[in-house]
DNA sequence: CTGCACTCCGTAACACTGTTACAGAATCAT
DNA sequence: ATGATTCTGTAACAGTGTTACGGAGTGCAG
């Protein structure tokens, strides 16, 4: 019951309408979180802000739990996209500190956005499988900028995927703490471990850039 | 204002019953949120079981957000004696991959607890300077368990502190993705992740247990 | 164009939440 | 014992997520 269309293109006039009505209130929603964080996000100042009635969000989303998934899924596809576009002309390995340094600027850009996503941000709030899929799909750029470093020879041939998750293990780990506040007593140390982070990687001596 | 005590010893009668009123609502408190989650957590329903009113909280804890402070205090002097207590008889290394699976296990177990204290849970709660330097402390016996590694000759010499953060940096990360789920598909990936974690620090070879 | 079936939306309510003003009770110092 | 002070319970306020219920709108047959 209530399962979120999104499925096939729409049709009628009605769900067109109801696909815009989706689109411009999770454009609010997002703001809203990125502005003042999850807690500011309720269901009737967004319905006041849409022009629309609480009820909407049950049609369109199915409750706030809904509603809260479909903007981790958004915000999963945002990162996706943002460490896609990283510069490709870079060199790999230099390619790969970039995304690291995109990944941490997104998510102290917008803690709230980042908490939406990693952590279960509301009772009992378990992430979907669509959520989980979309978080592997913004994953890719990784491994494929892994294999790029692998291809080149600045790191050991290996599981590309594998590497990959434990670069993203330890990036997610840091930036997590440092949203946490653990690092506000040495902000550098964060950058440190980051740094220590990718040399960890089994990176092939006598490169430094 | 509505500074929390417990700086010095009680000596009045009333400060006395305060302190015991303090530990049992915490007590209960923390029982609630173990079993229900965060959420579950309301000054009413708190003040019900404890069989008080929603003011006392106020004045003995400063409203919710000191409420949960002081469960997130309190789970981190659990957290380090729970890791201070893993065998000491055991070989330096078994010991802190002993340490690594009650770390591990204490997250899993109470998930709820472990979100407290690692994440923002509450609108804009920043982890207090004591919170801070409790979680400090709990990491103490870890940094000890790193010396003994390198005075074992396991581990490279160095930075005991640097090496303990790194190695909680990577646990974290991956008990952190855990609970939000992203494991539950491989749920056998977890470990193998948290055994490469303890593989990167600088382990001397052909050691192995 | 007319009816009909249907789906959606707004109003208003319910049961909650955190927080606090106010007055009464309990405790302390004198 | 008296006065000052501090705490506590009641009740209220403002805000939350959710939903039952009618009315409005759309899509499809005739």
């Amino acid at each position: 019951m209530t399962k979120t269309p999104a499925a096939s293109p729409p049709r009628s006039i009605r769900d067109q309408g109801r696909d815009a009505m989706r689109r411009a209130m999770l454009e609010i929603a997002g703001q809203m979180v990125i502005e003042d964080g999850v807690y500011a996000l309720s269901t009737r100042k967004l319905a006041e802000r849409a022009g629309a009635s609480t009820t909407a969000i049950y049609t369109l989303f199915g409750g706030k739990k809904g509603l809260l998934e479909a903007l981790c899924i958004e915000g999963f596809e945002r990162l996706g996209e943002e460490v896609r576009a990283v510069d490709r002309a870079l060199d790999p390995l230099e390619r790969l500190r970039a995304m690291n340094r995109t990944y941490r600027q997104l998510a102290l850009e917008h803690p709230a956005r980042y908490a939406l996503m990693f952590e279960q941000a509301m009772p009992e709030q378990v992430h979907s499988e669509a959520a989980l899929e979309q978080a592997w799909q913004s994953m890719h750029p990784l491994i494929e900028a892994m294999r790029a470093c692998m291809d080149a020879g600045v790191i050991e041939r290996g599981d590309a995927e594998a590497l990959a998750m434990k670069f993203w293990v330890g990036a997610h780990g840091l930036v997590s703490l440092e949203l946490a506040g653990y690092f506000r007593l040495q902000p550098e140390l964060a950058v440190t471990l980051h740094e220590q982070n990718i040399s960890s990687l089994n990176l092939k001596n006598s490169v430094r850039s």
